[in-house]
DNA sequence: TTGTAGGCGTTATCAA
DNA sequence: TTGATAACGCCTACAA
């Protein structure tokens, strides 16, 4: 009886007393060793060190968090895992990250409102409008965050859209300049930004050169909607001669409709998209698109954060490079 | 300056202490309240809640996870963001995770391992096989883990392999009961074990009917290296009339290469793949496969890691479901 | 039913 | 250069 009452609690981990032990020295000597504190002698740093990785021990990050209070994690907030580019912006981020030693976290749905209220991260990169503004300017309160999804004004809040103006106007205008005449729009959900923005360059272009929208199709960035527009117009029979999509996934799937019911992608209608996603070159034809550099986006956001987190410098934001990709879904 | 000292710390958060002096109660009784504990009357519970939510209280994760030893967070580990199957997987675990208030966490890198070792989860599910084994039974020694890429004995340590066996020999029986006659493998990588279970099935089924392996294309479950080994073939010359590769991935590169040096697939060449990803819907020809139910198959683990975790009945590991899909890769 | 108090494993202040 | 000790915010015996 006596005895169990010494033994060690079951499951109990290493902590830094058992180092502090080993080596010789108090807690908080250890502690200095372990966080490269200068001031410790270099004997007794090397006895601490040795002793932490002779006992295998790693510091209790709830510990270190609470004390600290950081974390050390940057999360990265999306609204699903099967999105085709957050692949790419992730491995730029992610990259980036790992040199300044945060680590990445990435979470959808509930847990990401979770994280985000529990603070369990020090900074936050949102594409996922789901989350609720309230929850993104509370968290904002105390720390930094990116959207990549929406615009708010706060503290703290900074977005980095991708730059659709110039592009999309450029990719019009030679549109235009090889003579197509009956250019209509396919459409992601309505209240997105980046749909709102590609469209007001889209018609601006348009109206500098006198031309009306052929039309104005409604669809949501996905393959699935994009293939039902398509099927609509190839029943309809009133074809426009272009259509730009919102993104690269409705294009997918507007061709892949046109492709069933035998309209000829380019020459009954043309096809571009939006992104530059892998699966565009992999269709039939391949599709034209506006391709955006998602991973050194990434990249860039991941540089700002460190350097906000750092405080070094004055954070300066870059947008990713975007260029126009002519494959076979244009003429 | 006296007043200076009684300013209320900059930045600091909302806190339990507040929550009960709002409600005029002590700290004990807010944290009852707060976590639905039972002893605490239901006006008390009320005013508590009533102050939490008023002063838009969110608990301190770290405290919490120091003291109780849980973080209510489920890692999630990758080799990378963008494979194809990993989307499907992770929105079946994140989707039954959240029933049972559980956090997703997803992670990748060197990030991967520092969420181990600092215990920042409370089971973790591996797909990355350059995590070292040594961190993974660090883990295990106080938590669980579920493992998607590989096969490791000891306490809390279990396996989820695709079930592989059966479903490859199906095919090649019908393969081999169609004709084929000189039948190649494309390989993942040689150690993978999905790869070598796979590549198993193959020999042995071959080997039933007494035929030999046509040739043995070493991969690396890309498209690239796919394609790079479906341009040697194409100048080699000496072709196989099947190749069954080992994921969807290198068979679309395969393909691929096989279209631009005018093999014609399935007629010349045919080709199946693994896995049943997106990419293989929208190539042409559309690839042969052997479809898995990915996100069932998340949604299982989520199941197996709940219930090990709450301990409510002893768990089970429930397999995927596997079909193969005739598409126009295959004659 | 509510309050008091101790401690989870760190970091960091202060004194030695 | 080192060591004792007080927090960080929360949960939970135990006492009232």
């Amino acid at each position: 009886m006596e005895r169990e009452k010494k033994v060690k609690k079951r499951d109990s981990r290493v902590t830094i007393r058992d180092v502090a032990k080993r080596a010789s020295v108090s807690i908080s000597t250890a502690s200095y060793a372990l966080n490269n504190n200068p001031n410790v002698s270099k004997e007794t740093r090397k006895r601490v060190l040795d002793a932490a990785r002779e006992l295998n021990y790693y510091p209790n990050a709830s510990a270190r968090n609470l004390k600290t209070n950081k974390t050390g994690n940057i999360g990265f907030f999306i609204y699903g895992f099967d999105g085709p580019i957050f692949g790419d912006i992730l491995e730029g981020v992610n990259l980036e990250l790992q040199k300044a030693n945060y680590n990445i976290v990435v979470s959808s749905g509930i847990s990401s409102a979770v994280l985000l209220r529990e603070q369990q991260v020090d900074a936050a990169i949102i594409f996922d409008s789901n989350l609720e503004d309230e929850t993104i300017y509370n968290f904002a309160k105390r720390n930094v965050v990116v959207l990549l999804d929406r615009t708010l004004k706060d503290k703290n809040i900074y977005d980095f859209q991708v730059e659709n103006k110039e592009i999309v106007c450029v990719l019009l205008e030679e549109i235009i300049a090889k003579g197509y005449k009956k250019i209509a729009y396919l459409s992601g959900p309505i209240e997105s930004p980046s749909n709102q923005e590609r469209f007001a360059c889209f018609e601006e272009t348009l109206k500098r050169h006198k031309m009306e929208t052929f039309k104005f199709y409604e669809g949501d960035f996905t393959i699935n909607t994009g293939y039902k527009v398509g099927v609509k117009i190839a029943k309809s029979g009133d074809w426009p001669d272009f259509v730009f999509c919102a993104n690269d996934e409705s294009a997918i799937g507007l061709i892949n409709a046109f492709n069933e019911f035998g309209i000829d992608v380019p020459n009954d209608i043309s096809v571009a998209g939006f992104d530059g996603i892998l699966l565009g070159e992999y269709i039939k034809p391949r599709l034209t698109t506006i391709q955006i550099d998602y991973k050194t986006w990434g990249y860039n956001i991941a540089q700002f954060i460190i350097s906000y987190l750092q405080k070094q410098k004055e954070a300066i934001i870059n947008k990713p490079t975007a260029k126009i990709i002519y494959k076979e879904s244009t003429k």
